[in-house]
DNA sequence: GTCTATAAACAGATAGAC
DNA sequence: GTCTATCTGTTTATAGAC
């Protein structure tokens, strides 16, 4: 949550290669305020489409202030997707799975109910969380455009996610968790959850809804959860069966 | 697949208001290259960030020529979606449902296995044909950052085929077409091939693939027939039941 | 229908006062 | 650490020659 004050690497010798690493409250602060402005513009318009003037004024910053403080615009959006991976990775670490060193003990069943409970709590938190929105469509950007702060975004938080449910599924179907099945399985039935954040615009239009508030997202959450039991089900059953 | 030359309103009394509709050959070839390249590059980029000494240099047009064709850049964007939406559309008819007013002939049994045809053969034509690349770039983009061209997408190419398929479930199901359960659950399932365009970055990654290659988009539809097969299954067996 | 030239606004970066 | 002022390059749009 807080190592957005990694020392950047200035492309110039700017003014911010000798601060010192803690900085003052009050830079400390500036550098919050800019992180997530642009985390948010970022994400909306993406990078060449955001300009470092509207995110200097959206946060109440001089606009001198991003080069001082991250030795310029790229600088700045690597520290959001240092915030992104840092705050995603504390919440997913207890809301989706649990313990891991716990996982090879869990029977079969355990965990499959915790795989189930893994989907559903990933669609509660991506769907209702307000502060969600905008890390999710900076991620989503980051998926169809990536960028060097792809890299952070992906060993930092998506790889060792994404292993540890296949490690979960395979516990309990008994199929190998890093077979190219069980993680396109995996795949497919996050999948499912991320439409209704990507494909947003669609589903509120389809649906008639003005947003995807606490109820709406219970409804999705039955769905993904139905369909989660369900392959689980045929996978846990008859292995060859197709 | 040629409505790209709707006359545009130019914001502006341009040199474009007094040419007639059909233009000459070379202008038509001239519309069709620009809308090619600028599709792809919105797509990629997005739209503020691509500018028109890109689309024109890549084109081999006139930066001029924008104008003069479409009354700007927001006119060629909009041209764009309605290429989209053409292309698409004329596709999916064939490609994913068949014929639309047979539908209500169907039995059950029939209606399910022509869903879970239609889910694959979106899932191969979406994942495997190069040329759509471009055009699911350029939807996604639509989707999280809406722009007037959304309604041409969602009017003229998504609304339709969706409640299309909505109605193929409930005639495979029982379950009313217009529910919002059958949305969602429709929605979901589709859910699962988008995760393979929207987060192709991660899915390459973590499945050590360089590219999505034929034999790769084969075991992905294996695994999303699997799902659809699988939550039919539970809406027609018991209906109540979760 | 296509071109050159240019206008007017805006981009990111930085120097230097405080 | 924050500010003003400015430099340099790029943006879209357009006027007018051909």
């Amino acid at each position: 949550m807080l190592l957005v004050m990694t020392d950047t690497q200035a492309p110039s010798a700017g003014p911010d290669s000798g601060r010192t690493l803690e900085g003052s409250a009050a830079g400390e602060k500036t550098r919050a305020n800019l992180v997530r402005v642009a985390l948010d513009l970022f994400g909306r318009k993406g990078y060449d489409a955001t300009s470092t003037r509207d995110i200097a004024g959206a946060a109440n910053v001089n606009i001198a202030g991003i080069a001082y403080h991250f030795g310029g615009k790229a600088g700045l959006h690597r520290a959001c997707g240092e915030l992104v991976a840092s705050f995603m990775g504390d919440r997913l670490e207890t809301l989706v799975a649990g313990d891991p060193v716990a996982d090879a003990a869990l029977t079969p069943d355990q965990a499959a109910e915790r795989f189930e409970a893994a989907v559903c709590g990933f669609a509660r938190f991506v769907l209702a969380q307000r502060e969600v929105e905008a890390i999710a469509r900076f991620m989503v950007r980051e998926q169809m455009d990536p960028s060097p702060t792809f890299e952070i975004l992906y060993g930092g938080l998506i790889e060792p996610r994404h292993r540890r449910l296949c490690r979960l599924w395979g516990r309990a179907t008994g199929e190998d968790p890093e077979s190219e099945g069980v993680i396109i399985t995996v795949s497919a039935l996050f999948g499912q959850v991320m439409f209704f954040r990507v494909g947003r615009a669609t589903a509120l239009r389809r649906l008639g809804w003005a947003t995807i508030d606490e109820s709406n997202v219970e409804k999705i959450v039955a769905a993904v959860g139905e369909a989660t039991r369900a392959v689980l089900a045929v996978h846990r059953a008859g292995k060859g069966e197709v």
